[in-house]
DNA sequence: GTCTATAAATAGATAGAC
DNA sequence: GTCTATCTATTTATAGAC
């Protein structure tokens, strides 16, 4: 593979990511994706061998990448429960669009069965990130917690995050929905962490 | 309009809403929608102009359908918050198909766009339903509860039925994650509930 | 209101020259 | 590794007979 290979794989892969995240994979031509990365039709499916294929890739990498960045962030900062939860919303935001693009790809039965018989088997039971969030709430509440209170913590403060990010940039971006600023949301999700965290303590 | 087409109509509509939330509106063709209804491709494009008009007539007809029904369920009952979420998200998991449609729409920015250009202006603002659960809480909490910790309260309720809805609907069926029964999902949202209704009461 | 037939555009994928 | 050209299939939408 030559640098102009590297090059042309990767201009391709950033584009189709954010392609595939706006319009869906079907959305989505490969004519639409080699225009935008300035590359040739056939390179496309030189490169990833064809569509689902390049689709497949992207979701991994965007996978990997967001478990992985989470346990770093995690690991080398030396945050609160609170903080290590705010932290990770503004990580979800900045990556919003592959966020999108896993939620669309799961909510397709198509592309969703496809996906499981091949994820990797670290992270596929839970939300990427899952584990290094039910860690953090372990360290902050002690180590005394059951584990169905910590899966039920972990559920509250993901689907809130989650679901914060997808409206943030669905909908709150133009319309004129109250308390939807980015101060509103942090201090929302702050709030939510501390009776969570509060109602963990106390059941111990 | 004959009988023959009301049926026809009808019969692509109920088709339609349960193809498109599953394959989205790209990954849906009118044959197939033609094929499944068993009606002629024709009659699809006679009833509703073209493709997206269809698309749109069922997500209008979704959210309408959704904020009556809610808006019905809590007012010819006499439940407290904590069964009213409950029944909520039971609702939410009988129109999961609906939901997830409404989803995808709101994730892709084509649609997106057309859809808050023609929304009824009464509930547009929020999710359906979300008025609904305002009074809810408004209810049990009494009068002293701040718009701002109202506006947070239901975002955290809304977000987590939500969610939940459409992970037990596209992961948790399959798989093996623990906690995700269906008990367990109640009674996490039950005690999501309380942590909630708990931090209102106190902030009074 | 329903049907067949077809127009017109676009899709994914590949063959073969360079 | 990149390009043009093209094959094949499928799409939405419509015209016109019944």
């Amino acid at each position: 593979m030559t640098d102009q290979g590297l090059e042309t794989k990767d201009k391709i892969m950033e584009v189709a990511r954010i392609l595939f995240a706006d319009l869906g994979f079907e959305g989505t031509s490969v004519r639409a994706i080699a225009f935008e990365a300035n590359v040739n039709v056939a390179s496309v499916n030189y490169h990833f061998s064809n569509k689902e294929n390049l689709f497949m890739e992207i979701l991994r990498q965007g996978y990997s990448e967001c478990s992985e960045e989470l346990r770093k962030i995690y690991d080398e900062s030396e945050l609160n429960l609170e903080n290590t939860v705010v932290v990770f919303f503004r990580y979800f935001q900045s990556k919003s669009h592959d966020l999108i693009s896993q939620f669309k790809m799961m909510m397709s039965s198509q592309h969703n069965s496809k996906m499981v018989s091949q994820g990797t088997e670290d992270e596929l039971l839970g939300p990427p990130g899952g584990k290094v969030l039910a860690e953090a709430i372990l360290k902050e509440v002690g180590g005394k917690v059951k584990e169905e209170d910590l899966h039920w913590a972990v559920k509250c403060l993901f689907s809130h995050i989650c679901h914060m990010t997808i409206l943030q940039t669905c909908c709150f971006k133009d319309n004129h929905i109250p308390y939807t600023s980015q101060d509103d949301l942090e201090n929302g999700i702050r709030r939510l962490t501390r009776v969570v965290l509060l109602d963990l303590k106390t059941t111990v």
